[in-house]
DNA sequence: CGAGGAGTTGATTCCAATCAATTTCGGTGG
DNA sequence: CCACCGAAATTGATTGGAATCAACTCCTCG
């Protein structure tokens, strides 16, 4: 357990970071290294929480259904990211349904360790508080964006957002994303189509580069201009 | 002080609810019972967080600015709903602007004092949480029927959020509502003339009566039925 | 090697934004 | 009190963007 200590401190592992040993221990870390293999399901819509889940290698995708069962993509978890926090903080039932898009390694915090220790840790409170502050802050970010923005600017900021979570290939440079066309589409709250159309628009003018399904970000900068 | 410990307790009021008196006098209320009058403005996106606003009478709008201009209102709040709680928790500059749509009175928490309020009380820093997760299940909620619904369910989604915020008049039964068609169109996030047309329709249907720029709701279930 | 899922492309439709013109309303000053 | 002004509301015409529908190709995996 030494890794979650030394993470990105940009990363919610930093939430871990500053406890001691026993608190650590409190926390009765159940599942260690659990490994979901793509697709796999973590839980669904509906659901009761029993636990938390921290990840710590791959990516989780947080998804819902909505009208005429239309898929969207609230959230993309990656290493250091927690998961179901919202309902055990709440306890209600899951708003959301979450699945590994790749193999992701994560181990599970039991809903009641993580509840005591919220109550007897305020800088662990204070930590908690601030990343659903910011959760929320991007959440609004989103709305406005869905409201107001053409296929053309989501879809850039879904690529924008595939290019900080999965990072790129240092040899091929090509973004490391396993996801199809139509979680693309998802994300960016368009269809599968238009998403394809747009990704092929921004080959057509050097922004991206395809090579099959693997897509290269070849000017960062013209992309991050579309989204304004 | 009394009020607000006999208010709705599915209010945010609750929050103050379980106070002692100790630690209400540490939160050293300021401006008790300061008036904003319509369309004044209590705080603007880009400004640092001083306080907390407590409202306790009236509505106040949370907006922000989109592409070329157009406002989105991301929430309404209104008596026992506090403001401003979120860039305090990060520390950061305000992401939206806040102002008065009808006469508000509140009063104001210094932000220190609310932080070590939260510190020292981990029962209040728990309903703080409770708060921000179901604050983040309604924004993702929105992301989706943003991306997803037609301008007619948006509308229809508006119209009920107005009438659990305003609450509808006992004598004529409308709607309490002081929005403009346009701020309603910011709600639902789509533009005026949009908004009007949906509006007339709905009218049309008998789903609502006009009565100048009143409104009233004649058929609530109907209205709910647009939404799914 | 077959099958089905993923990706792609084209044609068509249609919803909602935009543009434009009028009417109505609320407030305010003469 | 009323006329007037600007803001808000309304209505119509037009446009355009993106969804939908449909057909086809290309992988990839059992």
């Amino acid at each position: 357990m030494q890794e979650f200590k030394t993470h990105n401190p940009k990363s919610h592992f930093c939430l871990f970071s500053e406890l001691s040993r026993e608190q650590i221990a409190s926390l009765r870390l159940q599942e260690i290294d659990k490994v979901y293999k793509k697709g796999e399901s973590l839980f669904n819509e509906g659901g009761y929480p029993k636990a938390l889940y921290v990840v710590y290698k791959g990516i989780v995708k947080i998804h819902k259904y909505g009208v005429n069962g239309k898929e969207q993509i609230t959230r993309l978890a990656s290493a250091g990211d927690i998961i179901g926090y919202r309902s055990i903080l709440n306890g209600e039932q899951y708003s959301a349904s979450a699945s590994a898009v790749e193999e992701t390694r994560l181990f599970k915090i039991p809903s009641d360790a993580f509840l005591d220790l919220l109550k007897a840790n305020s800088d662990f409170s204070m930590k908690v508080l601030k990343m659903l502050a910011g959760d929320l802050r991007k959440a609004e970010k989103q709305v406005i964006d869905m409201a107001q923005k053409s296929v053309r600017e989501k879809v850039a900021e879904a690529l924008l957002l595939l290019s900080s979570k999965f990072g790129v290939n240092e040899d091929t440079a090509a973004l490391n994303s396993k996801l199809t066309r139509k979680e693309i589409g998802d994300i960016a709250g368009v269809t599968t189509e238009s998403a394809i159309r747009t990704i092929s628009d921004f080959n057509k003018e050097q922004i991206i580069e395809i090579d099959g399904k693997k897509i290269l970000i070849k000017d960062v900068t013209k992309l991050e201009r579309e989204v304004f």
